[in-house]
DNA sequence: CGCGGAACTTAGGATGCTATAG
DNA sequence: CTATAGCATCCTAAGTTCCGCG
């Protein structure tokens, strides 16, 4: 039965004649495999719904191990799924995302906690008591203490503003210099605290844990639609001091307390409303099902909205992913058709459209972002393709021994550091030329061209296409044929996993998914190594060991002997084994030094690329996608066979 | 049609937890 | 049993795109 299912659904996904109806019948296709029940529109949350979790979870199980091995035992729940109960249910249109939704609001970061007495904070020199509104404030920057932005100028002057905002006028006037507070007993207050915790008996460890377990089963799940669903981020953000990324000219302002007279709580009529702490008020309740979202305030530092939304292993966020990939797949049947045109617009006699064109090849072969315009001064500098300027880019006629060379460097999403030198088409090369004639370092490269510009253009050229879509695309290609090309089916396990790893990693690379080099490498490195000469030593010795007993054996030709031979080539195998091991886990680690390959396994691959894979080459899907992500994924474990192509 | 706000995805770093080496 | 490395999870900032209004 779960075998027609699964016929059921690939017979869907070729057919692409209406997008619209398409992507509705994809709605339901979906939404059915998790459908828990048949009926009622509120339940318990706290009782009932905790069984029926658990027949959810039984039931996936059962679906997995069915497909994977085929045991008897598992059909019985698995073809319940299966079963069509409110198979036309979800079948929402307009933008509608759910009929019901009940969940409890957020849970609320604690008040703040005073410092005890014989923590003192010091002005010029002198013990000082703070109100506890300003003492509050100066924690935050204490904790901080020790990091480098405390340090700069901007974070200490928005920090410094901010503070005497909270302060008495008595301390207001007292308080005149930043540079005369010392906060640093504040400072060691909270080592010890973080010290304390860590030293804690396994006991008290323990009841916190338990603690966070209860908070999370009372407010971590809601029902959407009959589904118990896991809450993303169901803890309001604390207050403390803005960190912002890059050279951010907001850093060190003070990111406020939320109350609950700041929270927007949106939830179905018919369900049972969330409760505000005792005394006091939502700041409204709303019915809004065209939106996914189960509370949202304003943040202070942006004034931008702040939402709580479901985990990504929900139906709501898996049915988005899925139908993401869906698109990005569409792309793939007509991206020569767009490349051709593009390449075609480069000779266009109107200025928009050669940028236009020139921009959109530069989001295809290098996989930008689109770049939207930002307002000056309320964020850190960062440019994606649209927003590039003409100081982020250096031509050169001839580099290196090739021709037509563009030098990108410039800060991307993050500021995080693009920096890459490509060679490209002559055409695009006299374009940038002209699109760079007598214009200022800081002047727009595509001054004729955004981002809603562009994706009206796509738009145009296919159903859903966005910017966007081609980093999706172009990451999950490239995976797809790298997958193809470098995986060897002789290898063994470890070496297969370093081919997907290094396929994973052109792709990271493709999308500039940078980190740190972890402030352990080196040393990590290094304790490897450490192991591989060990290893390498101990195969030496069991490889001499081997030679003498098979001289032995020639001399004394008995069972005995024989069998010594057998079990020391068993050991030098096994050692081999092992040092192999090291060394790919060796070569794994130096290559992925400064690469980070979590965002596009999470963001940018199609999990069925993956999924299909481990059943082509026998691989358990464990090995490639930790828990986490296999929940995120369930929908493509659930779809993909072994012959599942991009 | 342009703009700003709303909604939702993508992102790297910080923190916490756990398996394993010593 | 304890220290630590390495991975998972949490956190929330920073993007993209959508949408509605004048």
């Amino acid at each position: 039965d779960s075998h027609k299912h699964k016929d059921k659904y690939k017979d869907k996904e070729h057919k692409h004649k209406d997008h619209k109806k398409d992507k509705e019948r994809e709605k339901s296709k979906y939404s059915n495999r998790y459908d828990v029940t048949a009926d009622s529109s509120s339940f318990d949350l706290f009782g009932d719904m905790v069984q029926i979790n658990n027949v959810l979870v039984l039931a996936l199980c059962g679906a997995i191990l069915v497909a994977c091995v085929g045991m008897l035992v598992y059909i019985l729940p698995s073809l319940c799924f299966f079963m069509p109960f409110r198979w036309e249910e979800e079948r929402y249109t307009d933008g509608v995302k759910w009929k019901f939704l009940e969940h409890k609001g957020p849970v609320f970061a604690p008040p703040y906690d005073p410092l005890p007495s014989n923590v003192k904070f010091y002005y010029d020199g002198k013990h000082m008591k703070l109100s506890s509104t300003a003492e509050e404030v100066a924690t935050f920057f204490a904790k901080m203490l020790d990091h480098e932005y405390t340090t700069k100028e901007v974070f200490r002057k928005n920090f410094y503003k901010d503070w005497r905002k909270e302060m008495t006028s008595e301390e207001k006037s007292k308080i005149t210099d930043l540079n005369k507070c010392d906060f640093s007993e504040m400072s060691e207050y909270f080592k010890a605290q973080s010290e304390a915790r860590k030293a804690m008996t396994k006991e008290d460890k323990q009841k916190i844990k338990e603690e966070n377990e209860r908070i999370l089963q009372e407010y971590g799940f809601c029902i959407m639609d009959n589904h118990k669903e896991r809450i993303a981020n169901f803890r309001i953000e604390p207050p403390g001091l803005f960190r912002g990324r890059g050279d951010h000219p907001k850093m060190g302002m003070l990111k406020r307390r939320i109350r609950s007279e700041d929270i927007i709580v949106n939830c179905s009529k018919d369900s049972k409303h969330p409760k505000p702490p005792p005394g006091t008020k939502w700041k409204e309740v709303r019915h809004d099902n065209k939106v996914t979202w189960l509370v949202s305030w304003t943040e202070n530092i942006q004034g931008s909205i702040k939402y709580i939304m479901l985990n990504p292993s929900s139906r709501i966020k898996g049915e988005k992913d899925w139908q993401k990939y869906e698109t990005a797949r569409r792309l793939k049947k007509c991206v020569e058709r767009i490349r051709a045109q593009y390449r075609d617009d480069w000779k266009s006699k109107e200025m928009r459209i050669r940028q236009r064109a020139v921009a959109l090849y530069f989001i295809d072969k290098l996989a930008l972002r689109a770049g939207n315009e930002k307002e000056e001064g309320e964020t850190a500098d960062t440019v994606g393709c649209c927003s590039l300027r003409v100081e982020h880019l250096t031509l050169h006629q001839e580099m290196g021994g090739q021709e037509y060379v563009v030098e990108f460097d410039f800060l991307g999403k993050d500021s995080i550091r693009y920096y890459n030198k490509v060679p490209v088409e002559k055409r695009v090369f006299k374009n940038l030329q002209l699109f760079m004639e007598d214009k200022e370092p800081e002047d727009d490269l595509f001054d004729r061209l955004n981002t809603s510009i562009l994706n009206k253009h796509l738009q145009e050229l296919m159903d859903g296409l966005t910017a966007k879509v081609f980093r999706t695309y172009n990451a999950s290609i490239t995976l797809q044929q790298q997958l193809n090309e470098i995986t060897n089916s002789e290898d063994n396990v470890p070496a297969k996993i370093l081919s997907y790893n290094r396929a994973n990693r052109a792709v990271a690379i493709l999308c500039n998914h940078q980190r740190a080099p972890p402030k352990t490498f080196e040393k990590s490195m290094q304790n490897l190594q450490t192991k591989i000469d060990a290893k390498k030593e101990q195969l030496a010795d069991a490889k001499r060991e081997l030679k003498s007993a098979k001289a032995d054996a020639k001399v004394r030709r008995d069972e005995k002997s024989k069998k010594a031979v057998e079990s020391k080539k068993k050991a030098v195998q096994r050692i081999e084994e092992q040092l192999m091991k090291l060394e790919v886990q060796a070569t794994d680690r130096e290559e992925n030094k400064q690469i980070a390959l979590g965002t596009s396994k999470l963001n940018y691959l199609d999990p069925r690329i993956s999924i299909a894979w481990c059943k082509k080459f026998g691989i358990q899907i464990e090995k490639i996608y930790n828990k986490t992500q296999r929940e995120k994924f369930a929908w493509a474990i659930d779809m993909a066979g072994k012959d599942f192509q991009f």
